[in-house]
DNA sequence: CTTATGTATGTAATATCATAACAGGTCAAG
DNA sequence: CTTGACCTGTTATGATATTACATACATAAG
């Protein structure tokens, strides 16, 4: 296995576009998520690291039928709640999050540390990257504030292009 | 018909958590979106226009399925494109806008100016308001230009508590 | 006036996304 | 070895959204 410094989509796992070993990267993401639910407690029991693994192989956003169809092939479940309930642990527990763009759901690249991301969604390609949101969070609370608001939970998503498709058109 | 410098609704849109005179708000409304449709050459047919009253009544957001319902009571198609389509025309001329969080619609509070507005949702009292967003967009460039992404539209919507709501809890 | 054209509306059918409710299994604490 | 908490599976249904096609209606060209 390469040393991890030398895998861009481990050092900077925000930048989903950058060519990386990835079958490295992911490796990486499982063990984190195990190491990271031992402490809590939380169990990682299979079928919710299959999903984990399937959100892994690629960063896009998968909807949940299309976990569920990897799933059933896999020899588990086949109905909607076995993917939904799995993602909402996976979610819970920070290991993946939800797209509200598109309905979908992806692994996230930065397991273990407390992050509210934003999200890069290339409207091409379909990959997803993670963003540091803190910076436009801030922003949107000051303007909550204006009105009396006080912010819970955000969404914060860009749709666009990203540099490889960019580059193309 | 109260001058509209005494309605608050209509002083400061955004702030759909004031109290004001609705009525009046949205009568307002209305005739803006009749001379913004009129000076384009974009048709506000009566389903259209329907709709968007619709929206009007409240500062909440709508399902399809619910303006749909109200649609249908006042003799106009019941099947879901009937809704969807006149929801994608009033969007596409900015006189709605699109809640993802909630997979619903809701009126636009700045109907000619343009603005990318962030939107605040109470998770009680289900109100919507709109906040300037240009901030935290500004934002979020900053973190998409560092990842060579190019950011076309953006959702930036906050979840938690209206002013009111906040006093109650 | 009539016809051609583009646009809007209506409807049927279907696709896609999500949850409620309940049954059975596993496992560790008492 | 039983209880209780949690996980998985299944049935059924609900909620959201689109495709495809038919019909109507306005307007402008002939």
């Amino acid at each position: 296995m390469p040393n991890p410094h030398d895998c861009p989509g481990c050092a900077a796992p925000d930048l989903a576009f950058a060519a990386h070993d990835h079958s490295h990267c992911a490796h990486d993401a499982i063990q984190r998520a195990e190491a990271l639910t031992a402490a809590t407690g939380a169990r990682l029991t299979p079928v919710r690291r299959r999903v984990l693994e399937i959100l892994l192989e690629e960063h896009k956003a998968l909807g949940a039928y299309d976990v569920l169809a990897r799933l059933a092939q896999d020899g588990f479940g086949n109905q909607p709640p076995v993917a939904y309930r799995a993602l909402e642990f996976l979610v819970d527990q920070g290991l993946a999050h939800r797209i509200q763009r598109l309905n979908a759901f992806t692994a996230c690249a930065h397991m273990g540390e407390v992050h509210a991301p934003a999200f890069l969604i290339c409207r091409t390609c379909h990959t997803v990257a993670e963003a540091a949101a803190t910076p436009a969070r801030a922003a949107l609370e000051v303007e909550a504030a204006k009105a009396g608001f006080q912010v819970e939970r955000t969404t914060i998503e860009a749709l666009g292009l990203c540099p490889a498709c960019r580059t193309q058109a």
